[in-house]
Formats: C-alpha cells, structure tokens, sequence
DNA sequence: TACAGCTTCGCAAACGTTTGCTGGCTTTGC
DNA sequence: GCAAAGCCAGCAAACGTTTGCGAAGCTGTA
C-alpha cells in the first residue's frame, strides 16, 4: 500500500500537507491547523472533559469547515467496539423480506437499533453448507460486528459455531429444544390451542390443519402441537388425514385435498396467515361459503389479514415487539459484562376473531356426545 | 482503555499470553507460536507470495488451532477499504420490506454483493430531516462502507451530502432529472405507454389512471406520463376527472369513485400492481366484471399478479437485475479508479397480457370517431 | 571464485484514533 | 503566602494488520 506516499510534502517538519483532493480530513489535520495535539481534539470532538470550553468551540469549527468525518476503523481499533450487530438469516434475502411475519420483526429490531446509535448488517447463511466457522457471514468473521440477532430457524451447526466464535447472540423466533440460549419467541402453541378452543366452542368437530413445509418443523410444528392439544384436551381424537402440510405456493391445494378426502369438514386452521388467505380464496372460488360452510382460522395476523372478506380470524403476535425486545435483549448483552444468564422471552400470543369463523352449518348434536364447550375448564 | 493490562505477563520476554479466555487470538499470537515474524503470517494467511509452502501450512495450521479470526478493522485501517456497501433508504424499513417491488430489488443487489464477496449495511433516512452530512446514517460518517446503493426516491439534499462525503454511490429506480448521477431505471414512460396502448387498441376510449402518492412523484409520475403520452399519440384527449391519486391502503376507492363520476370508464390502469389488485378487488365485490365490463392493467409484474382471479395483464421489470445491476455498476466503481462517466441504465419494461384486459364490453363505434388501433402507427 | 538473480523472511513504518499518565498552570483553602 | 487541589493540554503507547524495503541464503552461470 503506502500509495498516499505520493503526496506532497511540507518541507518545513516534512509532515504531509491536507493538499491531495481525494484525501480524507484526519484528527492530525485539525490539530496542525488548530496547534494542539490530536489527543485534545479527539477529546473535544466527542466531548470528553479536559478541554476549555472555548478550545473546543475552535476545533468543532474547524473540523466542520474541513468536512471532518471520523474513521471509524481506527476507533474501533482501540475501543473494540463497532457499534454495529449484525443480522444472520437462513434463506434467500428475498423469501425473508417478502415475509410479512419477518419483515415486522426486522423493522421492529432496526428500530430498536437505530434507537440505541447502532447500525445493521445482513447476512444469509443459506447456500453452501457451513463447515468451519471461518465459513460465517463475512462480518462475523472479520469481527465487523458487536452480536448478532438470528432470526428464525437456521441449522444447528450455524448456532455452534456462532458459540466457537464468541460472538454474543440472540435468537428471535427460534429456538432449540435442548439448548439454552437467549432467544424470543412467539407462544405458538398457547396461540393454536385457542384459535383450535375457539373453533370447538363454536361447534366445530372436524377441524382440518393446513401446514406449511417442512409441517412439524420449528413454529408450525409447535403450532401443531397446539391444535393437537386443544382437540385432545376436548376429547377429539387427532386424525391424520385432517392435516396436510406443503409450501406455501400451494396452501390453497391443501385445504382443498382434505376438503375433498374429508367433506365432513368445517373448519380449517392454517399454520399462517399466508396459508390461511389461499385457503379462504380457493374454498370461496369452489363455491365453499365462509363463514357459512366453513370456518377458517389463521396465524400472525398480518396486515392484509384485516381487509380479506370476511375478514380473517386469526391468532396476533406482536412481531414489532419481538423484533425491538431482540435487539433490546442483545444491546444489554453488549454493554453489562456481567451477563445476566441466558433466558427465553415468550411473547404472547392473542386470538383475534373477526369474520372468517362462525358456527358449523348444521349444529348436529346428536352426531357423538359431544363434549361441550362449558363443560370444559 | 487497556483494560487488558491485567493479562498475565510471560516473566522470560514479557510478552503478553495467550491465556486470558475472552482475548481474541491475533496474528502476534501466532507469529510467536511458530517462532515467525507477523509480516510472514500475514502473507501466509492472505495467500500472498514469499512464504515457502511448508511454513504456509504451519502457520495456517497453527492459525485453525488457535480458532484465529483476522480482525477487519485493523485491516482496513491500512487497505482502506472494509469491502462492505451500505444501502440507503428514505422510508421505514418495514414499509421497504414489505414493497414487493423492493424486496425484489434488495435480493437482487445482495445476490450480486455476496459474490463479490462483499457485506451489507441497512439505513434509513427517514425520520429527523438529514441538514448536515454528518446526520447522514453512522455507517457512511464513520467510513464503515466503500459505497452506498440508494434505493428509491430520496431527498435531494440527502443526494447532495452523498456527494459532499465523496462515498461513491450508484441509484436505484430513482433519478433527479437536473443531476447526471449513476442510476439503474426502469423504463416507466415506454412501460405506462405500451399497457395504455394495448388498452386503446382493444377498443378503449375512458381509461382511467388510477395512482399512488403523491401522484406526480418518482416512477409514478413517469408512468402518468407514459399513460398521457400514449392517449395523445392516439388523440383521446386527457381528462383530469379519470385521474386519481391517493394513498395505498385505499387503492380500492380510487377505482370506486372514478367508476362513480364517470360510469363510462371501461379500463383502470394502475400505478402498480398493489393499487390494481385492490382496485381489482373493489370492483369485482362491487360486481363489476374484469374484464367483460371493465379491465384492468398494473405495473411491475409482482409475484402475486398471476394468481389473481383473473391473472392480472402488467408491465413487467426485471426488478432483480436491477438489483444486481446496480450492485455491479457499484462494485466496478470501487475497483476501477479511472472511473468512467456517470450513466443511466435504463432497464425495458415489458407489457405481459393475462386475462384483466380485454375488449370494452361494447363496442360503440358511433359514439365517436374513434381512431381505429390500426389506422395508428 | 565471484557475482548476479531469485526466494524467503524479518524489520519497521504506517493506517487514525483513544486514553493513561505527566507536568504546568491556575485556583482554592487555610 | 504557601501548599493542596483542580483543570488543561501534551506525550506516547496501544489497538491488529499490511507492505515497502532490505538482508540473508541459495542456485546457477560466467
């Protein structure tokens, strides 16, 4: 390097002269044209004590009028802190930001950032498999970032290297079952036990579950299990053909498969929000009246959520707020070094019924002994 | 600082250990290990000629064991460069991300940055007004990123401090027409032209413009513009009464209340597909039918447009290659100091015709003398 | 044998900033 | 009037890495 050997020098102390267009403004530049040393410049300029008041007005000025901008390398250099967490995600920059669930979480964790001065990064770590932990996202590796936020599912190696790297980390909307790490999570299986409650208290007892892929995997599969509890604490057997998981691409196929192995079927519970808007257009586009014939339930209550017809029911979790108490979460982690031990926060999860349930079309008591809705609990 | 003067001290030279567990391992570390100068590991680890290959693989050996990561500030002190871009934006971050058009652009440009190999930052410039270029986003002040992709319509004095700061930095779908700055574009005018026109040659003569806000702004103003030009090619005259702007969420209501000024309309064009999609929505439930009574066109071409009911004829643009065209343009600014001129790419909008746009429901070819499409051109 | 050329490695400066320490000066307290 | 205390500013080291230069060793040729 040394390219900037090339600059013309002052012959007098052969310093070099703040003459070259493309070279930035440094701290010793001030302190030349002021006459002080930079260690009082750089105090005055983030305002540390040990400066006249008056000494400091003289250096702001000039550092204003040379377009100063401070090198944040440097400071990093010595301070050790970057000021910057970085994002890790584990799929297409595209398939997350073209999620509704996710796109609040992260604009509920910038905001929090932004709030505490820091900055953002963002890493995919889908692609090749990560091996070794030099195979991290670059500004992991090269310690370009004070902690991470992990958000959603990723696999578990990821998690251990991120452990070997000694960076500090928090998970938002994932968790492993036998670890213990700081994470922040959504009461899945709270939320699909009521939307499933729900639905048994209006009559329903043949409830269908359309799943995302893979269906027993990380929040659908807790969201599973919530369903499963609720008909199991309600005395309904769990039945394998009233299920059925699958992308995204093809929610609608779904609802409309079990539809047609199940006729019996009254209502449906879609692992989200997403899953449960295809489901309602293709059961609506078959002529399938919701509420009427069929309830439908669904999960996150997105935006768009509130403006279907009829407008979905569906089970609300505050992702903004997971996404800031992440970043809040990580922020304390960063400033007290007496680290307080890892711990899950659980965000809870709401049911918000509006117009997409309804009673089944023909309440058929006699149909088994059906366990009533005040009997339970 | 110094806080790591508390390290235990090796009494035989007085270098400090290897042994404190939160010290991260450096190049010294290693130097010293294998009885070599940290120049030498330097070049070994960075693949850089005059080491002989048996010391190369000690000292990279020596450097796994020791689970040593480089650390990239200290780096780009001396390289002066962090091999990072940052990406600006003057919206909330989760209004960006849940704009399809944008999270398609966003992949795209993190596509093309990672395989260069490079990271990347998120700011936005939303909120305080940016007065002096040193409220710019921290990442750019404090050098953190060799350039800045700006995403969408931004303030002009956002533009002006960018160039102030001397970051190096490329546009996306956005550009000031009074400034020569480097911008990737979609062509909106010809794109707003070619859907108008297939509306005209189908027989149309009340077209509405349905538009986002503010209405002249940005690409929507462009794409009134094409729409305009288009309907005076043909000479229908413009009429301020089929025009209305306003806000997203109520995209719907425009369509409704144009469709109850003028009950003649027979074809909505869109200023994107959102705003077609709602107003496809609205008028449909309203009984309106698309498009034996009235067709609709939208702009962009998102993922959802063809599976609407009917699939919604768009214009379409390769919104991840300007993405990725951008990213690139950005990079070899970074790499070729002889920087060529600053340039516009212009990206084609192409028109795709599914089944919202056909014919008007009935053709009155008395009404008026209508320019029959192929007496046109 | 001598010397030129090449390879391999060490030396040390440099990148821009922060910060512990020290010394000089001024103010305060008695 | 003098010591103690406090404020201000400078000195210099340190953060971890890269890199131009030069020295040492080796090979090959004249």
């Amino acid at each position: 390097m040394h390219r900037f050997r090339t600059a013309t020098f002052d012959l007098e102390n052969g310093k070099r002269l703040q003459n070259n267009k493309n070279m930035k403004t440094t701290i010793k530049d001030i302190a030349r044209d002021v006459g002080v040393n930079v260690a009082t410049v750089s105090r005055a300029l983030n305002n540390k004590p040990g400066v006249s008041p008056e000494l400091r007005r003289t250096i702001q000025r000039r550092a204003a009028e040379l377009n100063y901008l401070p090198y944040g390398q440097a400071r990093s250099l010595v301070t050790r802190r970057t000021e910057t967490v970085g994002l890790l995600f584990d799929m297409e920059l595209g398939t997350l930001l073209s999620n509704p669930f996710y796109s609040e979480v992260l604009a509920g964790i910038e905001a929090e950032i932004r709030q505490h001065d820091y900055s953002l990064m963002f890493a995919s770590t889908s692609g090749e498999p990560v091996q070794h932990f030099t195979a991290l996202p670059k500004f992991i590796v090269e310690h370009r970032v004070d902690g991470v936020i992990v958000v959603g599912s990723v696999e578990a190696n990821i998690i251990d290297m991120l452990i070997t790297s000694g960076q500090p980390f928090v998970i938002v909307d994932y968790h492993l079952p036998d670890r213990h790490l700081d994470a922040v999570l959504a009461d899945n299986v709270r939320g699909a036990y009521a939307a499933t409650e729900l639905l048994i208290g209006l009559g329903h007892r043949t409830i269908a579950f359309v799943g995302g892929e893979p269906l027993d995997h990380g929040n659908f599969g807790e969201r599973l299990e919530g369903y499963r509890r609720a008909l199991n604490d309600a005395g309904i057997p769990f039945q394998d053909d009233l299920v059925a998981g699958g992308g995204i691409e093809n929610g609608d196929l779904n609802a409309l498969q079990i539809l047609a192995r199940r006729p019996d079927t009254t209502a449906v519970i879609a692992c989200n929000d997403t899953n449960a808007i295809a489901a309602l257009n293709a059961l609506q586009r078959k002529g399938y009246g919701v509420p009427d014939r069929i309830s439908i339930v669904g999960f996150d209550d997105i935006p768009h959520a509130a403006r279907t017809h009829p407008p979905l029911t569906t089970v609300h979790v505050d992702r903004r707020g997971m996404g800031r108490a992440a970043a809040l979460r990580l922020i304390h982690k960063l400033h007290d070094n007496d680290s307080q031990p890892e711990c899950e926060t659980v965000f809870p999860a709401k049911l918000v019924v509006r117009e997409s349930s309804g009673p089944p079309p023909a309440a058929k008591p006699a149909d088994s002994e059906a366990v009533l809705p005040d009997e339970r609990q």
